[in-house]
RNA sequence: GCCGGGGUAGCUCAGCGGGUAGAGCGCCGGGCUGUUAACCCGGUGGUCGGAGGUUCGAGCCCUCCCCCCGGCGCCA
């Protein structure tokens, strides 16, 4: 037996004689005539039971299959404006594959009830739209540096260090030594740049830090890449081609998920290179002369980085920070001594930051003096020192949080449902 | 880690001058030949987050603890 698709169905003639599986969605039933509604992952179409049609025990089977079951069902295609999205089945045969119990998510319930049945609430057609839009996303990603010859690599997850102080790490029992899950790979990708020249990673991402945020997970993916011979303008300029590619492609490609989703289509399309740029000073500037209590020097935080997103109608560069706020692999500026070659990609609407990159620090003797400024044992970096020895190159790189952009693109209040199954606090179930 | 809010029926919540618990929805049974979170009739429903304490008596007052949500910090 063929299976159609059930978004193929909308397209096809009436009277067109077709088998579909899926699961109840919804169910109605009024008399001796049954609605049930069947979701598949394509998406969703009423087919009408009548008993006069398919005989008592084939209606007694459907009548008793709850919210959730699995059913297959073949019948004649028909234009029904009663019938959402105007097309229908009326059954001639079917049966119930699986019998769901008392399906718990009724759709009015709290966050921490369906967060606990996150295994369940993954069926909505809301979850289900984000993931369609991620894949998207992420397929994009793949395919546009791939055009731009960037090779991908699969970087480590466990590591003996910390790429970078301060953040918390996870600890692992490695083999009765203490590691880490990665939080970064990108001193992994610097390696590998010295024979693939430019290279892409996407790997999961661990912090320990008990954040309590909308824009924070325990795990989350990173996408990050690492280009030879690459300075900061340069970076910031495939930075900005690739955000448009990502964003102009989804638009196209996954529509009818970013209107379900509510998103503001229009806004999307404004996401054309280049990019507006502002230095960290000049941002400042800005926060002072609307009554921001800052000081030149300091981080901004997320009130005043919110200030910031409202100056643009798409995503912009922040750039130039001291470099006592940056981490030591960032190079400092030749031009400006006080700051580095740094810079955020903040999304508009509030978002914020998705992506920070920088142009690396390519002397051996600058690196060396900054790690030791930052309070680091230069014996936990040897390997990433030794890079610096062997034919160095300036190199520039980004790290991309995937669930962030996403979050943006799709317009969710919320960063765990950009994942499906979030990581965050403390919650590790389902 | 800090600040704020909250944990009462399967779910969403009400109850608080202390007198030992209520609604809607769900669920179960019945009815209905066009439903869109269907509708109508009947039924079912609780260690009031946990442990101590005050009191004749605690969901309500006190102490400690646990869990959840939102904001900050941290960052992608």
């Amino acid at each position: 037996m063929r299976f159609y698709k059930i978004s193929d169905l909308f397209s096809m003639e009436d009277g067109s004689e077709v088998s579909i599986r899926g699961w109840i969605h919804r169910k109605f039933q009024v008399g001796k005539k049954i609605f049930i509604r069947v979701r598949d992952s394509s998406g969703v179409i009423q087919c009408v039971i009548e008993e006069g049609v398919v005989g008592k025990e084939k209606f007694n089977e459907f009548e008793g299959a709850k919210r959730e079951s699995s059913v297959v069902v073949s019948g004649k295609l028909r234009t029904d404006e009663r019938a959402p999205g105007g097309k229908e089945m009326y059954v001639s045969e079917g049966k119930v594959v699986g019998f769901a119990d008392d399906f718990p998510i009724k759709g009015y319930e709290g966050v921490e009830f369906l967060l606990d049945n996150r295994h369940l609430w993954l069926r909505s057609t809301y979850l289900t739209n984000v993931m369609k839009v991620k894949h998207t996303a992420l397929k994009l990603l793949r395919e546009f540096h791939t055009q731009e010859g960037w090779w991908e690599v699969t970087p480590p997850i466990i590591t003996s260090s910390a790429v970078e102080g301060g953040a918390t790490l996870f600890k692992v029992d490695y083999f009765g030594e203490p590691a880490y899950l990665s939080q970064s790979a990108q001193f992994y990708l610097e390696v590998l740049i010295y024979s693939l020249e430019k290279v892409f990673a996407l790997t999961p991402s661990f912090r320990a830090e008990k954040s309590r945020t909308r824009r924070h997970l325990s795990e989350y993916y990173h996408f990050e890449i690492e280009g030879a011979w690459m300075d900061m303008e340069e970076l910031m300029k495939f930075t900005e081609r690739t955000v448009e590619y990502v964003v102009q492609n989804l638009i196209d490609e996954r529509q009818k998920e970013l209107e379900d989703l509510g998103r503001d289509i229009e806004s999307l399309k404004r996401v054309k290179a280049p990019f507006e740029r502002i230095t960290y000073t000049k941002a400042i500037e800005f926060l002072k002369q609307n009554g921001v209590n800052i000081e030149w020097g300091n981080d901004y935080g997320a009130d005043e980085e919110a200030m910031l997103t409202k100056l643009f109608d798409r995503p912009f560069f922040v750039t130039h920070f001291p470099k006592t706020i940056k981490p030591f692999y960032m190079k400092v500026d030749e031009n400006d001594e006080r700051v580095v070659k740094g810079f955020d990609l903040l999304a508009p609407e509030g978002y914020g930051e998705i992506i920070g990159g920088s142009q690396r620090e390519d002397s051996y003797d600058v690196l060396l003096k900054r790690i030791v400024e930052q309070g680091y044992d230069p014996k936990d970096y040897y390997w990433y020192l030794d890079l610096r020895k062997y034919g160095s190159v300036p190199h520039s790189g980004y790290g991309l949080g995937i669930e962030r952009l996403v979050m943006w693109v799709a317009g969710l209040e919320h960063i765990r449902d950009a994942i499906p199954f979030p990581r965050f606090r403390e919650r590790s179930k389902p």
